[in-house]
DNA sequence: AATTTTCTTGACTATTTGGTCAGGTTTATT
DNA sequence: AATAAACCTGACCAAATAGTCAAGAAAATT
Protein backbone atom coordinates (compact mmCIF):
# COMPACT_ATOMS: atom_id res chain seq x y z
CA UNK A 1 0.00 0.00 0.00
CA UNK A 2 2.44 2.55 0.96
CA UNK A 3 4.31 1.38 -2.15
CA UNK A 4 2.30 1.03 -5.25
CA UNK A 5 0.32 4.28 -5.02
CA UNK A 6 3.95 6.13 -5.93
CA UNK A 7 3.18 4.51 -9.06
CA UNK A 8 2.38 7.49 -11.63
CA UNK A 9 -1.28 8.34 -12.06
CA UNK A 10 -2.57 5.47 -10.19
CA UNK A 11 -6.54 6.43 -8.85
CA UNK A 12 -7.64 7.92 -12.04
CA UNK A 13 -8.32 5.28 -14.50
CA UNK A 14 -4.94 4.05 -16.68
CA UNK A 15 -5.24 6.49 -19.69
CA UNK A 16 -5.19 5.06 -22.90
CA UNK A 17 -3.32 2.48 -24.46
CA UNK A 18 -0.27 0.60 -26.10
CA UNK A 19 2.25 3.54 -26.44
CA UNK A 20 2.16 4.65 -22.82
CA UNK A 21 3.17 0.75 -21.91
CA UNK A 22 5.58 0.90 -24.34
CA UNK A 23 7.10 4.16 -23.51
CA UNK A 24 6.97 3.79 -19.62
CA UNK A 25 8.60 0.70 -19.84
CA UNK A 26 11.22 1.85 -22.05
CA UNK A 27 12.24 4.63 -19.69
CA UNK A 28 11.99 2.87 -16.67
CA UNK A 29 14.23 0.51 -18.13
CA UNK A 30 16.65 3.18 -18.66
CA UNK A 31 16.17 5.26 -15.79
CA UNK A 32 17.06 2.11 -13.60
CA UNK A 33 20.39 2.27 -15.38
CA UNK A 34 20.87 5.52 -15.12
CA UNK A 35 19.86 5.83 -11.47
CA UNK A 36 22.05 2.53 -11.18
CA UNK A 37 25.10 4.10 -12.34
CA UNK A 38 24.63 8.09 -10.98
CA UNK A 39 22.18 7.91 -8.11
CA UNK A 40 19.23 9.91 -8.14
CA UNK A 41 21.54 13.26 -7.60
CA UNK A 42 24.27 12.53 -10.50
CA UNK A 43 21.20 10.72 -13.12
CA UNK A 44 20.08 13.98 -15.39
CA UNK A 45 16.75 13.46 -17.10
CA UNK A 46 18.71 13.84 -20.58
CA UNK A 47 20.80 11.39 -19.54
CA UNK A 48 17.55 8.83 -19.13
CA UNK A 49 15.74 10.10 -22.03
CA UNK A 50 18.23 9.50 -24.56
CA UNK A 51 19.32 5.56 -22.61
CA UNK A 52 15.48 5.26 -22.98
CA UNK A 53 15.45 6.75 -26.65
CA UNK A 54 12.92 9.79 -26.57
CA UNK A 55 13.33 13.46 -26.01
CA UNK A 56 13.58 14.70 -22.89
CA UNK A 57 10.11 16.17 -23.15
CA UNK A 58 8.68 13.25 -23.92
CA UNK A 59 10.07 12.13 -20.64
CA UNK A 60 8.22 14.63 -19.01
CA UNK A 61 4.97 13.90 -20.12
CA UNK A 62 5.18 10.88 -18.81
CA UNK A 63 6.84 11.53 -15.22
CA UNK A 64 6.14 14.95 -13.88
CA UNK A 65 9.13 15.34 -12.55
CA UNK A 66 12.64 13.45 -11.97
CA UNK A 67 11.48 12.17 -8.81
CA UNK A 68 8.19 10.71 -9.71
CA UNK A 69 10.28 8.51 -12.13
CA UNK A 70 12.67 7.59 -9.55
CA UNK A 71 9.85 6.61 -7.51
CA UNK A 72 8.63 4.45 -9.71
CA UNK A 73 11.26 3.06 -10.55
CA UNK A 74 12.12 1.88 -6.61
CA UNK A 75 8.34 0.16 -6.84
CA UNK A 76 9.43 -1.87 -9.22
CA UNK A 77 12.36 -2.56 -7.66
CA UNK A 78 10.80 -3.36 -4.05
CA UNK A 79 8.09 -5.95 -5.51
CA UNK A 80 11.54 -7.84 -6.71
CA UNK A 81 12.83 -7.04 -3.64
CA UNK A 82 10.34 -9.52 -1.45
CA UNK A 83 9.98 -12.72 -3.59
CA UNK A 84 11.23 -15.59 -2.12
CA UNK A 85 10.56 -15.77 1.50
CA UNK A 86 7.03 -17.93 0.99
CA UNK A 87 9.38 -20.69 1.79
CA UNK A 88 10.39 -20.26 4.90
CA UNK A 89 7.04 -21.08 7.64
CA UNK A 90 7.37 -23.15 10.50
CA UNK A 91 6.63 -26.80 8.88
CA UNK A 92 9.20 -26.35 6.02
CA UNK A 93 12.36 -28.02 6.15
CA UNK A 94 14.70 -25.33 7.54
CA UNK A 95 17.83 -25.96 5.86
CA UNK A 96 15.92 -26.43 2.20
CA UNK A 97 14.16 -23.29 2.90
CA UNK A 98 17.26 -21.23 3.64
CA UNK A 99 19.04 -22.49 1.26
CA UNK A 100 16.04 -21.84 -1.40
CA UNK A 101 16.20 -17.96 -0.24
CA UNK A 102 19.76 -17.63 -0.24
CA UNK A 103 20.05 -18.84 -3.55
CA UNK A 104 16.94 -16.65 -4.98
CA UNK A 105 19.36 -13.64 -3.72
CA UNK A 106 21.85 -14.27 -5.53
CA UNK A 107 20.24 -14.51 -8.39
CA UNK A 108 18.41 -11.16 -7.71
CA UNK A 109 21.66 -10.09 -7.79
CA UNK A 110 23.23 -12.11 -11.11
CA UNK A 111 19.90 -11.19 -13.12
CA UNK A 112 19.16 -7.43 -11.56
CA UNK A 113 22.46 -5.80 -10.63
CA UNK A 114 21.29 -2.55 -11.78
CA UNK A 115 18.11 -2.95 -9.47
CA UNK A 116 20.17 -3.77 -6.56
CA UNK A 117 22.66 -0.75 -6.92
CA UNK A 118 19.73 1.53 -6.86
CA UNK A 119 17.99 -0.11 -4.15
CA UNK A 120 21.40 0.16 -2.07
CA UNK A 121 21.88 4.00 -3.02
CA UNK A 122 18.21 4.79 -1.80
CA UNK A 123 19.16 3.25 1.43
CA UNK A 124 22.51 4.48 1.85
CA UNK A 125 20.82 8.17 1.42
CA UNK A 126 18.52 7.36 3.97
CA UNK A 127 15.70 5.44 2.31
CA UNK A 128 13.67 8.85 2.17
CA UNK A 129 11.52 7.58 -0.33
CA UNK A 130 11.02 4.16 0.81
CA UNK A 131 11.54 4.09 4.35
CA UNK A 132 7.51 3.88 4.95
CA UNK A 133 7.23 0.38 2.82
CA UNK A 134 10.89 -0.42 5.26
CA UNK A 135 9.20 0.24 8.33
CA UNK A 136 5.33 -1.15 7.38
CA UNK A 137 5.47 -4.29 4.84
CA UNK A 138 9.21 -5.30 5.21
CA UNK A 139 9.58 -4.84 9.01
CA UNK A 140 5.88 -7.25 8.89
CA UNK A 141 7.64 -9.72 7.02
CA UNK A 142 10.74 -9.61 8.67
CA UNK A 143 8.71 -9.91 12.02
CA UNK A 144 6.70 -13.04 10.57
CA UNK A 145 10.06 -14.82 9.50
CA UNK A 146 12.25 -14.66 12.37
CA UNK A 147 9.42 -15.85 14.45
CA UNK A 148 9.07 -19.24 12.22
CA UNK A 149 12.90 -19.40 12.86
CA UNK A 150 12.53 -18.53 16.53
CA UNK A 151 10.25 -21.62 16.87
CA UNK A 152 13.12 -23.23 15.07
CA UNK A 153 15.73 -23.16 17.06
CA UNK A 154 13.49 -23.54 20.11
CA UNK A 155 12.89 -26.99 18.79
CA UNK A 156 16.43 -27.22 18.46
CA UNK A 157 16.05 -27.67 14.24
CA UNK A 158 18.32 -24.87 14.04
CA UNK A 159 21.41 -23.60 15.82
CA UNK A 160 20.92 -20.11 18.13
CA UNK A 161 21.28 -17.44 15.86
CA UNK A 162 19.54 -13.95 16.08
CA UNK A 163 17.01 -14.80 13.31
CA UNK A 164 17.17 -11.00 12.64
CA UNK A 165 20.67 -10.40 12.10
CA UNK A 166 20.88 -13.70 10.10
CA UNK A 167 18.33 -11.99 7.71
CA UNK A 168 20.39 -8.49 7.70
CA UNK A 169 24.02 -10.86 7.25
CA UNK A 170 22.32 -12.92 3.88
CA UNK A 171 21.17 -9.42 2.53
CA UNK A 172 24.20 -7.81 2.61
CA UNK A 173 25.99 -10.59 1.36
CA UNK A 174 24.04 -11.63 -1.78
CA UNK A 175 23.48 -7.71 -2.58
CA UNK A 176 27.29 -7.03 -2.29
CA UNK A 177 27.83 -8.92 -5.75
CA UNK A 178 25.35 -6.44 -6.91
CA UNK A 179 26.59 -3.46 -5.16
CA UNK A 180 30.20 -4.12 -4.74
CA UNK A 181 30.94 -5.58 -7.85
CA UNK A 182 33.25 -3.10 -8.69
CA UNK A 183 35.42 -4.29 -5.76
CA UNK A 184 34.59 -7.63 -5.75
CA UNK A 185 36.09 -7.52 -9.86
CA UNK A 186 39.45 -5.18 -8.50
CA UNK A 187 39.97 -7.85 -5.53
CA UNK A 188 40.05 -11.47 -7.97
CA UNK A 189 41.06 -9.60 -10.84
CA UNK A 190 38.86 -10.23 -13.11
CA UNK A 191 36.52 -7.73 -15.10
CA UNK A 192 33.32 -9.41 -14.25
CA UNK A 193 32.30 -12.65 -12.81
CA UNK A 194 31.08 -15.09 -15.21
CA UNK A 195 28.52 -18.20 -14.78
CA UNK A 196 31.20 -20.06 -13.22
CA UNK A 197 32.39 -17.61 -10.68
CA UNK A 198 28.75 -16.26 -9.25
CA UNK A 199 27.46 -20.14 -9.17
CA UNK A 200 30.80 -21.11 -6.89
CA UNK A 201 29.74 -17.75 -5.48
CA UNK A 202 26.45 -18.89 -4.56
CA UNK A 203 27.64 -22.26 -3.46
CA UNK A 204 30.23 -20.85 -0.85
CA UNK A 205 27.27 -18.15 0.37
CA UNK A 206 24.98 -20.73 0.82
CA UNK A 207 27.61 -23.49 2.47
CA UNK A 208 28.60 -20.84 4.84
CA UNK A 209 25.11 -20.13 5.88
CA UNK A 210 23.92 -23.19 6.63
CA UNK A 211 26.98 -23.43 8.82
CA UNK A 212 26.65 -20.72 10.09
CA UNK A 213 22.77 -22.12 10.95
CA UNK A 214 24.13 -25.23 12.11
CA UNK A 215 21.93 -26.65 9.33
CA UNK A 216 24.63 -28.88 7.45
CA UNK A 217 24.86 -32.66 8.85
CA UNK B 1 51.42 4.91 -3.10
CA UNK B 2 47.96 4.74 -5.37
CA UNK B 3 46.43 5.85 -2.82
CA UNK B 4 48.64 8.84 -0.35
CA UNK B 5 49.53 10.83 -3.59
CA UNK B 6 45.71 11.61 -4.12
CA UNK B 7 46.02 14.14 -1.39
CA UNK B 8 46.84 17.18 -1.96
CA UNK B 9 49.96 19.03 -2.36
CA UNK B 10 52.00 15.78 -1.53
CA UNK B 11 55.24 16.29 -3.61
CA UNK B 12 55.99 19.71 -3.13
CA UNK B 13 56.85 20.44 0.57
CA UNK B 14 53.69 21.43 2.91
CA UNK B 15 53.36 25.17 2.61
CA UNK B 16 53.34 26.88 5.72
CA UNK B 17 51.15 26.09 9.12
CA UNK B 18 49.18 25.86 11.45
CA UNK B 19 46.51 27.33 9.75
CA UNK B 20 46.42 25.35 6.46
CA UNK B 21 46.63 21.77 9.10
CA UNK B 22 43.13 23.23 11.20
CA UNK B 23 41.07 24.48 7.94
CA UNK B 24 41.79 21.03 5.89
CA UNK B 25 40.61 18.89 8.88
CA UNK B 26 37.14 21.39 9.27
CA UNK B 27 36.83 20.79 5.63
CA UNK B 28 38.11 17.08 5.46
CA UNK B 29 35.29 16.23 8.13
CA UNK B 30 32.56 18.36 6.93
CA UNK B 31 33.19 16.95 3.40
CA UNK B 32 33.07 13.25 4.60
CA UNK B 33 29.88 14.04 6.57
CA UNK B 34 27.94 15.55 3.27
CA UNK B 35 29.34 12.82 1.02
CA UNK B 36 28.37 10.07 3.36
CA UNK B 37 24.89 12.32 2.98
CA UNK B 38 24.38 12.95 -0.13
CA UNK B 39 27.22 11.57 -2.66
CA UNK B 40 29.51 12.73 -4.69
CA UNK B 41 27.07 14.00 -7.18
CA UNK B 42 24.33 15.14 -4.52
CA UNK B 43 27.01 17.18 -2.55
CA UNK B 44 27.45 20.83 -2.88
CA UNK B 45 30.86 22.58 -2.55
CA UNK B 46 28.46 25.36 -0.67
CA UNK B 47 27.17 22.65 1.82
CA UNK B 48 30.82 20.97 2.70
CA UNK B 49 31.68 24.70 3.23
CA UNK B 50 28.85 25.97 5.51
CA UNK B 51 29.30 22.40 7.46
CA UNK B 52 32.75 23.06 7.68
CA UNK B 53 31.95 26.98 8.83
CA UNK B 54 34.09 28.20 5.78
CA UNK B 55 33.27 30.30 3.06
CA UNK B 56 33.27 28.50 -0.14
CA UNK B 57 35.82 30.80 -1.72
CA UNK B 58 38.26 29.89 1.24
CA UNK B 59 37.55 25.61 0.50
CA UNK B 60 38.36 26.35 -3.05
CA UNK B 61 41.60 28.09 -1.71
CA UNK B 62 42.98 24.31 -0.30
CA UNK B 63 40.67 22.65 -2.79
CA UNK B 64 41.26 23.24 -6.33
CA UNK B 65 37.92 21.20 -7.11
CA UNK B 66 35.20 19.24 -4.96
CA UNK B 67 36.61 16.47 -6.95
CA UNK B 68 40.22 16.93 -5.47
CA UNK B 69 38.35 17.19 -1.66
CA UNK B 70 36.85 14.12 -2.76
CA UNK B 71 40.07 12.52 -3.32
CA UNK B 72 41.22 13.48 0.05
CA UNK B 73 38.32 12.07 1.64
CA UNK B 74 39.16 8.81 0.08
CA UNK B 75 42.21 8.86 1.09
CA UNK B 76 41.44 9.29 4.71
CA UNK B 77 39.07 6.20 4.91
CA UNK B 78 41.15 3.65 2.92
CA UNK B 79 43.84 4.32 5.53
CA UNK B 80 41.01 3.14 8.17
CA UNK B 81 39.53 0.97 6.12
CA UNK B 82 42.64 -1.62 5.52
CA UNK B 83 43.06 -2.23 9.63
CA UNK B 84 43.42 -5.02 11.42
CA UNK B 85 43.91 -7.77 9.59
CA UNK B 86 47.63 -8.39 10.97
CA UNK B 87 46.03 -11.11 13.08
CA UNK B 88 45.42 -13.28 10.47
CA UNK B 89 48.72 -14.94 10.08
CA UNK B 90 50.01 -18.71 9.63
CA UNK B 91 50.42 -19.23 13.82
CA UNK B 92 47.90 -17.65 14.64
CA UNK B 93 44.83 -19.01 16.85
CA UNK B 94 42.50 -18.89 13.81
CA UNK B 95 39.63 -18.44 15.83
CA UNK B 96 41.03 -15.28 17.79
CA UNK B 97 42.12 -13.99 14.46
CA UNK B 98 38.66 -14.26 12.81
CA UNK B 99 37.08 -12.76 15.61
CA UNK B 100 39.19 -9.81 16.34
CA UNK B 101 39.07 -8.95 12.59
CA UNK B 102 34.98 -8.96 12.46
CA UNK B 103 35.01 -7.05 15.82
CA UNK B 104 37.30 -4.56 14.62
CA UNK B 105 35.23 -4.19 11.54
CA UNK B 106 31.90 -3.80 13.39
CA UNK B 107 33.73 -1.35 15.47
CA UNK B 108 34.50 0.70 12.77
CA UNK B 109 31.14 0.43 11.38
CA UNK B 110 30.19 2.25 14.48
CA UNK B 111 33.02 4.57 15.33
CA UNK B 112 32.87 5.84 11.57
CA UNK B 113 29.95 5.16 9.53
CA UNK B 114 29.94 8.42 7.51
CA UNK B 115 33.20 6.71 6.22
CA UNK B 116 31.94 3.85 5.43
CA UNK B 117 29.28 5.15 3.87
CA UNK B 118 31.34 7.28 1.45
CA UNK B 119 33.21 4.30 0.64
CA UNK B 120 29.97 1.97 -0.25
CA UNK B 121 29.03 5.00 -2.41
CA UNK B 122 32.09 5.54 -4.12
CA UNK B 123 32.52 1.51 -4.97
CA UNK B 124 28.72 1.42 -5.89
CA UNK B 125 29.00 3.80 -8.35
CA UNK B 126 32.26 1.94 -10.02
CA UNK B 127 35.06 2.98 -7.72
CA UNK B 128 36.25 5.13 -10.20
CA UNK B 129 38.59 7.03 -7.64
CA UNK B 130 39.77 4.05 -5.87
CA UNK B 131 40.12 1.60 -8.29
CA UNK B 132 43.61 1.47 -8.42
CA UNK B 133 43.71 1.04 -4.60
CA UNK B 134 41.66 -2.16 -4.67
CA UNK B 135 43.12 -3.99 -7.58
CA UNK B 136 46.49 -3.51 -6.30
CA UNK B 137 47.04 -2.83 -1.90
CA UNK B 138 43.82 -4.46 -1.36
CA UNK B 139 43.82 -6.78 -3.85
CA UNK B 140 47.54 -7.80 -2.86
CA UNK B 141 46.37 -7.95 1.32
CA UNK B 142 43.28 -10.33 -0.09
CA UNK B 143 45.77 -12.65 -1.69
CA UNK B 144 47.76 -12.93 1.26
CA UNK B 145 45.28 -13.20 4.29
CA UNK B 146 43.13 -16.19 1.92
CA UNK B 147 46.66 -18.18 1.44
CA UNK B 148 46.63 -17.98 5.44
CA UNK B 149 43.53 -19.26 5.45
CA UNK B 150 43.91 -22.02 2.46
CA UNK B 151 46.87 -23.00 5.00
CA UNK B 152 44.84 -23.12 7.64
CA UNK B 153 41.83 -25.35 5.92
CA UNK B 154 44.59 -27.74 4.51
CA UNK B 155 45.58 -28.71 7.97
CA UNK B 156 42.49 -29.00 9.32
CA UNK B 157 42.59 -26.10 11.45
CA UNK B 158 38.97 -24.23 9.88
CA UNK B 159 36.03 -25.55 7.57
CA UNK B 160 36.61 -25.88 4.09
CA UNK B 161 35.33 -22.06 3.01
CA UNK B 162 36.33 -20.59 0.02
CA UNK B 163 38.02 -17.44 2.09
CA UNK B 164 38.06 -14.89 -0.60
CA UNK B 165 33.93 -15.33 -0.30
CA UNK B 166 33.97 -15.50 3.48
CA UNK B 167 35.96 -11.67 3.37
CA UNK B 168 33.35 -10.72 0.71
CA UNK B 169 30.57 -11.56 3.61
CA UNK B 170 32.43 -10.29 6.48
CA UNK B 171 32.74 -6.94 4.83
CA UNK B 172 29.44 -6.94 3.72
CA UNK B 173 27.78 -7.92 6.86
CA UNK B 174 29.85 -5.74 8.95
CA UNK B 175 29.88 -2.82 6.97
CA UNK B 176 25.76 -2.97 6.51
CA UNK B 177 25.65 -1.64 10.19
CA UNK B 178 26.58 1.34 8.56
CA UNK B 179 25.55 1.93 5.07
CA UNK B 180 22.21 0.35 5.28
CA UNK B 181 21.57 1.99 8.97
CA UNK B 182 18.32 2.68 7.49
CA UNK B 183 17.10 -0.25 6.81
CA UNK B 184 18.17 -1.52 10.08
CA UNK B 185 16.39 0.90 12.03
CA UNK B 186 13.18 0.40 10.07
CA UNK B 187 13.51 -3.14 10.41
CA UNK B 188 14.24 -3.39 14.41
CA UNK B 189 11.76 -0.49 14.92
CA UNK B 190 14.46 2.08 16.24
CA UNK B 191 15.66 5.09 15.06
CA UNK B 192 19.17 4.38 15.58
CA UNK B 193 20.90 1.21 17.35
CA UNK B 194 21.93 1.84 20.49
CA UNK B 195 25.21 0.74 22.54
CA UNK B 196 23.40 -2.40 23.47
CA UNK B 197 22.10 -2.82 20.67
CA UNK B 198 25.26 -2.31 18.57
CA UNK B 199 27.11 -5.05 20.90
CA UNK B 200 24.34 -7.66 20.43
CA UNK B 201 24.88 -7.47 16.68
CA UNK B 202 28.71 -7.91 16.85
CA UNK B 203 28.33 -10.50 19.11
CA UNK B 204 25.72 -12.36 16.77
CA UNK B 205 27.99 -11.58 13.88
CA UNK B 206 30.85 -13.28 14.89
CA UNK B 207 28.88 -16.42 16.49
CA UNK B 208 28.03 -16.31 12.73
CA UNK B 209 30.83 -16.31 11.21
CA UNK B 210 32.57 -18.27 13.58
CA UNK B 211 30.24 -21.36 12.91
CA UNK B 212 30.37 -20.49 9.43
CA UNK B 213 34.17 -20.90 9.83
CA UNK B 214 34.04 -23.88 11.88
CA UNK B 215 35.97 -22.25 14.55
CA UNK B 216 33.55 -23.00 17.29
CA UNK B 217 34.27 -26.05 19.75
C1' DA C 1 60.40 46.57 10.94
C1' DA C 2 60.18 45.25 6.47
C1' DT C 3 58.97 41.96 3.29
C1' DT C 4 57.34 37.91 1.58
C1' DT C 5 54.20 34.29 1.85
C1' DT C 6 49.97 32.40 3.11
C1' DC C 7 45.32 33.04 3.85
C1' DT C 8 40.51 35.19 3.36
C1' DT C 9 36.30 36.40 1.06
C1' DG C 10 32.50 39.06 -1.42
C1' DA C 11 31.25 39.41 -5.88
C1' DC C 12 30.98 37.50 -10.30
C1' DT C 13 30.45 34.04 -14.31
C1' DA C 14 29.76 30.13 -17.44
C1' DT C 15 27.41 26.06 -17.53
C1' DT C 16 24.35 22.57 -16.39
C1' DT C 17 19.92 21.02 -15.44
C1' DG C 18 14.92 20.23 -14.12
C1' DG C 19 10.97 21.58 -15.83
C1' DT C 20 7.43 24.28 -19.06
C1' DC C 21 4.70 25.17 -23.08
C1' DA C 22 2.47 25.83 -27.36
C1' DG C 23 1.41 23.91 -31.36
C1' DG C 24 1.54 19.88 -34.13
C1' DT C 25 0.93 14.61 -34.96
C1' DT C 26 -0.77 10.24 -34.11
C1' DT C 27 -4.06 7.03 -32.21
C1' DA C 28 -8.54 5.80 -30.42
C1' DT C 29 -13.64 6.38 -30.40
C1' DT C 30 -18.09 7.43 -32.25
C1' DA D 1 -15.18 10.51 -41.58
C1' DA D 2 -15.31 13.35 -37.89
C1' DT D 3 -14.17 14.22 -33.33
C1' DA D 4 -11.74 13.63 -29.23
C1' DA D 5 -8.17 12.03 -26.64
C1' DA D 6 -3.54 10.82 -26.13
C1' DC D 7 1.04 11.64 -27.56
C1' DC D 8 5.19 14.21 -29.28
C1' DT D 9 8.90 17.65 -29.22
C1' DG D 10 11.86 21.92 -30.35
C1' DA D 11 12.55 25.91 -28.10
C1' DC D 12 12.73 28.18 -24.04
C1' DC D 13 13.59 29.63 -18.98
C1' DA D 14 14.70 30.14 -14.06
C1' DA D 15 17.45 28.22 -10.59
C1' DA D 16 21.41 25.99 -8.91
C1' DT D 17 26.14 25.26 -8.85
C1' DA D 18 31.41 24.67 -9.60
C1' DG D 19 34.86 27.43 -10.02
C1' DT D 20 37.39 32.36 -10.63
C1' DC D 21 39.39 36.61 -9.24
C1' DA D 22 41.16 40.65 -7.32
C1' DA D 23 42.14 43.07 -3.48
C1' DG D 24 42.93 43.04 1.18
C1' DA D 25 44.19 40.78 6.06
C1' DA D 26 46.98 37.79 8.76
C1' DA D 27 51.21 34.95 9.46
C1' DA D 28 55.66 33.74 8.82
C1' DT D 29 60.35 34.94 7.64
C1' DT D 30 64.30 37.88 7.20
Amino acid sequence: MPVTDCLAPSNTRPPGGRVRVRNQAALLRGAERVFARAGFAGATVADIATEAGVPKANLHYYYRTKRDLYRAVLTNILALWLTETDGIVADADPRAALEHYIRAKMRFSREYPEASRVFANEVLHGATEIGGFLSTDLRALVAAKTQVMRDWIKVGKMAAIDPQHLFFAIWATTQTYADFAAQIAAVTGSQALSDRDYAHATDAVVAMFLRAAGLTQ
